[in-house]
DNA sequence: TGAAATGTTGGGGCG
DNA sequence: ACGCCCCAACATTTC
């Protein structure tokens, strides 16, 4: 049979596999890189991340007895069916991804498998909860996180993580596969270096994370989440978005840790929990893109049409150099060119100065921060950005607006993750590193870091009254359109 | 998973 | 000793 992977790089609690194991036969892993089947196009900081999984899944299932195939075409349906045929498979057994485009891939594949006589099992996977059939009392979609993770709380827990199997016969000799190289991934090049001296990519990494952050960042993970100087959190989501951990797994050993230490405050406390709440929300991104898949190119809420955006090229352009003048939203653009991954409450920051103080569609930070994040994951990712824009489930309201030099006070208070991404602001003392503009001269003189460090692109007061009237104005228009009959 | 403006209160300096 | 004012410090409301 044919154990096509696809978002589940992975042999612990991975249901395809198991299914496969299980059934007793032969078994061809593949994986088919495919622009219908993936929202990442080649050459991102994801694919780079792919590739490397990649092989470490390959090593891995060599361990076993087996081997990666590796094909590339325009249509997953094609590159299975072609594959069953050289191998004289009837059964491909994968499982969900619960992405726009992949949920039509697999309506394709269906379709041609089933053509070809040849049978398909679908299994569950890359997410805990049944997204289809949580509903509220009414059977409509949960408006809010709160009321959808309230009820994941009371559907049926996640199922138990299952173990590796213990092998998994392949077929001799072995389908011809393409290398990581061939399909245009991994590529090892100058700009990778960043991304290889900060991860792992693999199941092996993934544990290695986990268990690290089990150890020693999730008891305080509730304060330290939110301190982008700190190691406080779990740096899990790329891992997760490959599959190359369960979610289930990482939501088990959380509780587990729970109850080999019961009276500890570590995972049984807050932090445990709060941390089992941010994979609610990674849940609730899924689900808000499977009931309303247009959100990965317009807003959810749909007066947001009328947002008057403005085009600021050379705005957008400091804003991906990290040259803003701003020290908090520039280090962590920074630190996501060097590293493929950006501090969350960083995040939060520097999107909202694109959205807000730019006023830069959000889909153009969106397709930014698709490209150069080793998590890039379209569900999480737009979620996120909706959110800051104000226009999504959930969303902040719109007057929230960060102000960069107060959430830089406030979640980097000397200023350690900005030098460490900004180093031309190395010489300033914790008062002014996060509003370099207002030191005085005496202490301006003296950079230790290199070059000079830009004058803010736009004044924060100026910016801030310029978002709270174009958010009126486009209030004005819906009101208006509303009453014209 | 804000920030700024505005309102209130209470201690203490000072005439 | 008394009242006045200033202004932190905190609370509320508004965007």
């Amino acid at each position: 049979m044919v154990a096509w992977l696809r978002h589940d790089l992975r042999l612990r609690d991975n249901p395809v596999l198991q299914a496969a194991a299980e059934e007793g036969r032969t078994v061809v892993p593949v994986f088919v890189w495919s622009p219908e089947d993936h929202a990442w196009a080649e050459g991102g900081a994801s694919s780079w991340w792919l590739g490397h999984s990649l092989k470490s899944l390959d090593s891995a299932l060599r361990k076993k007895g087996s081997a990666l195939v590796m094909r590339r075409g325009w249509s997953p349906a094609a590159e299975l069916l072609d594959l069953c045929r050289e191998v004289g498979s009837d059964r491909v057994v994968y499982a969900r991804v619960w992405e726009p485009r992949a949920i039509a891939a697999d309506g394709r594949v269906e379709r041609a498998l089933s053509r070809e006589g040849i049978s398909a099992r679908v299994m569950g996977g890359q997410v805990l909860f049944p997204l289809e059939e949580l509903r509220n009392k009414s059977g409509g979609v949960f408006k809010t996180f709160s009321s959808f993770f309230r009820a994941c709380g009371q559907a049926q827990p996640p199922a138990e993580p299952a173990a590796a199997p213990a092998s998994l016969p392949a077929p001799r000799p072995l389908p011809a596969t393409l290398t990581v190289e061939q399909l245009g991934l991994a590529p090892d090049l100058e700009w990778t270096a960043g991304l290889r001296a900060t991860w792992e990519p693999g199941e092996k990494g993934a544990w290695r994370r986990l268990e690290r952050f089990l150890e020693y960042a999730v008891a305080e993970y509730e304060v330290e989440r939110d301190r982008p100087d700190h190691e406080g959190t779990s740096r899990l989501s790329p891992h997760l978005r490959f599959g190359e951990i369960s979610p289930a797994d990482v939501w088990y050993a959380v509780l587990d840790a729970r109850q080999a230490a019961p009276d500890d405050e570590g995972a049984a406390g807050p932090g445990g929990l709060a941390f089992l709440r941010q994979l609610g929300w990674r849940e609730y991104s899924y689900y808000v893109l499977l009931h309303h898949p247009h959100t990965l190119e317009r807003p959810l809420r749909p007066e947001f049409e009328a947002f008057p955006w403005q085009d600021d090229p050379d705005g957008l352009e400091a804003w991906r150099l990290g040259c803003t003048g701003y020290p908090l939203v520039d280090a962590g653009m920074r630190q996501l060119r060097q590293t493929g991954w950006m501090h969350n409450r960083v995040r939060m920051v520097a999107a909202s100065f694109l959205v807000k103080h730019l006023l830069v569609p959000w889909q153009v930070g969106a397709e930014w921060f698709l490209d150069t994040l080793v998590d890039a994951d379209p569900a999480n990712n737009t979620q996120g950005w909706q959110w800051t824009a104000g226009s999504g489930t959930d969303a902040a309201p719109y007057f929230r607006i960060f102000n960069p030099v107060l959430q830089g006070q406030r979640f980097d208070p000397n200023g350690a993750y900005i030098t460490r991404y900004v180093p031309e602001l190395e010489g300033l003392s914790p008062r002014f590193v996060h509003r370099p503009w207002e030191a005085p001269a005496d202490e301006r003189m003296q950079p230790r870091g290199s070059g000079a460090y830009p004058a803010p692109v736009i004044d924060h007061i100026f910016a801030r009254e310029r978002a709270l009237s174009a958010f009126a104005e486009m209030k004005g228009r819906v009101g208006s359109t509303a009453a014209s009959p």
